[in-house]
DNA sequence: CAAATTATGATGTGCGCACCTCATCACCGT
DNA sequence: ACGGTGATGAGGTGCGCACATCATAATTTG
């Protein structure tokens, strides 16, 4: 039984291979009856084009860029080597990925960039920072015809197509219930370390989180919110503070990077898995924290899904395609020390 | 700048056509040095074949069969739906996809099965017994040339391929540390309840649990291993047994299906949410009991995932491409009420 | 009803590759 | 110098489709 062919459903519905063609790539030139016709056939024998056959007529290549943040971050390094994977393994696919780097953080300096790269692709993966500036420049990419999809970091109230990245309230309500659930009956205070409260992201986590606390260990007290800017030594010193003002210190959660600062702290101060530490995203260091019992959970994102997911997306858009939702769903990822990749 | 082609590669490698394609399709009649001269070139150019054209031009339609056991179980009547949209999607990459049901705890039957099905196709995934004439009859399939790979339960000594499933004792421990740091401090018993122990991803869990556990709450009693048989009235009744055995019952791991009964017997005797339930296998119903609180947390093997894994996988040996190995990794998912899907 | 318009058919081309045949050429041992 | 052997070149074919052109048939319009 070999598959449907193009020529079949012609034979089918009684027409002339060109006049299929044309129906069924929605060229001008037939008439709306014919056209059932053809469409009916196509049905009948549930015939699906050659992607193959397709793909190698068509001849075309798409043009995605995905945009990352400058910056040594981990988490961000991992994704760009996923999306240099990704790059490798789209290539096959007929379309080309680059990689480019550019201060997100300034809204208007990447609205500018996404305006000047405009033209020269049909796909864009942003890690954006939600900026009125950046909302325009995705809207007017968008307008433009292409493809725009978020990344990690999402504009929600953009004409974005897509969003590729996590549920930060319910990564923050997931941290929060391993926490409150991992303390238990024990009393005290429980403390927060942020990157930075005016990023989106850490800023639902730290939402969900205390939420998800208050509900499953109400009898615990969070310390007011430090930022830590994503620095190390930021970070150890925003614990060392934590320490300082709450002896009874039983929990600590640290939304963003500089996780090797708070454990810096918490060692020093000999509380090291003694008190319960969660945080996000893994990593080789929060990998060996959750090995040496120092962290008692890791809620991540997977980069390299990300990555994937993200070109996934985009060639589907650009093809017309429909998207597999279960495939493309980026889960909240729950790492202790026994089920690591 | 538009992608090499074979033609380059000639040209860069000053031969043929013909002699190039005779080299990177490993026929024969091509000296060893102008072999290495063509490769050289190839790599110099970074060719990589264009596979719609090799598609079309080979013409070549692969034939996968998926071997899943008879039977009701939710998680296997999800794996066949998810098996049923993944045919969908690899119609389009050249492979069709059948789906067999088969008595697969008896192994001689199985074995049987396989045997009969092998001339039929290139590929098969099979969710095993681990049983000698099962090993025996996958053997046989791969000496005969057919791939295959283990899907969900593994036979580790026999030829397959490659393996698309949990880590079962990793999965068992991480099951344990959950359990063991959700119920903290607290004294009172723990108890287990397997489908089989004959099934050895049953087995390996258990091993894993009560390893993992003995770790991080060395002060818990574990009591005896009921056996309920993936079924819920002998689960409930399992459960009933537990808990008048060990008034102090403080947590419960349920390996197998069946949790609706453990449920039932946890609410009959008022103790649904006090005692820290952890299992196996996202459902419509772990998913309601994780809500409803009656359930700490739930270990996951994503069936959409293993089924996508295994027909990628299949597609990668039988088109001798390389497998993607973070992306075919199956996760140890854990969910918790705040980050389900 | 003729002219203009539109729908359809017939036919061809090329995408990049796998695979085939046949002719040629270099090199071997005898 | 001979035939035998293996390496290589030259060229062709077809996969299924997208897309183009031109001729012809059907339909609409003034």
């Amino acid at each position: 039984m070999t598959r449907r062919t193009l020529e079949d459903v012609a034979r089918a519905a009684g027409v002339s291979l060109a006049t299929a063609d044309r129906a069924l790539n929605g060229r001008p030139g037939v008439r709306e009856q014919t056209r059932r016709k053809i469409e009916n056939a196509a049905q009948r024998l549930s015939y699906r084009p050659d992607r193959a056959a397709a793909a190698l007529a068509r001849g075309q290549r798409w043009r995605f860029c995905f945009v990352l943040p400058l910056g040594d971050n981990v988490f961000m390094s991992q994704l760009a080597e996923a999306v240099r994977e990704t790059a490798a393994w789209m290539a096959e696919e007929r379309a080309d990925i680059e990689l480019v780097h550019v201060d997100v953080f300034d809204g208007p300096v990447l609205a500018h960039e996404l305006a000047r790269l405009g033209p020269d692709y049909d796909g864009f993966a942003v890690v954006a920072l939600d900026h009125p500036a950046v909302r325009e420049a995705i809207d007017a990419l968008v307008l433009a015809g292409r493809h725009v999809v978020t990344l990690v970091s999402d504009v929600p109230t953009s004409r974005r197509h897509h969003y590729v990245g996590l549920a930060n309230f319910a990564a923050g309500r997931t941290a929060g219930t391993l926490l409150g659930r991992f303390v238990g009956a024990r009393l005290g205070a429980v403390g927060v370390i942020a990157g930075s409260l005016a990023l989106r992201d850490h800023a639902e986590r730290l939402a969900g989180f205390v939420q998800a606390l208050s509900e499953v260990a109400p009898h615990l007290d969070v310390a007011a919110t430090r930022e830590g800017r994503d620095d190390r030594e930021r970070t150890r010193e925003a614990t060392e503070d934590l320490l300082n003002a709450h002896p009874g210190l039983i929990g600590l959660y640290v939304i963003g990077a500089g996780k090797r600062g708070a454990v810096a702290a918490l060692e020093t101060a000999r509380r090291a898995g003694d008190i319960v530490f969660v945080g996000h995203e893994l990593t080789p260091d929060t990998r060996r924290f959750l090995l040496s019992g120092t962290m008692a959970a890791v809620v991540n994102q997977d980069a390299g899904h990300e990555a994937r997911s993200a070109a996934r997306v985009l060639l589907a858009y650009c093809e017309d395609r429909a998207i597999n939702a279960a495939q493309e769903r980026i889960r909240i990822d729950v790492f202790v020390k026994d089920n690591l990749p």
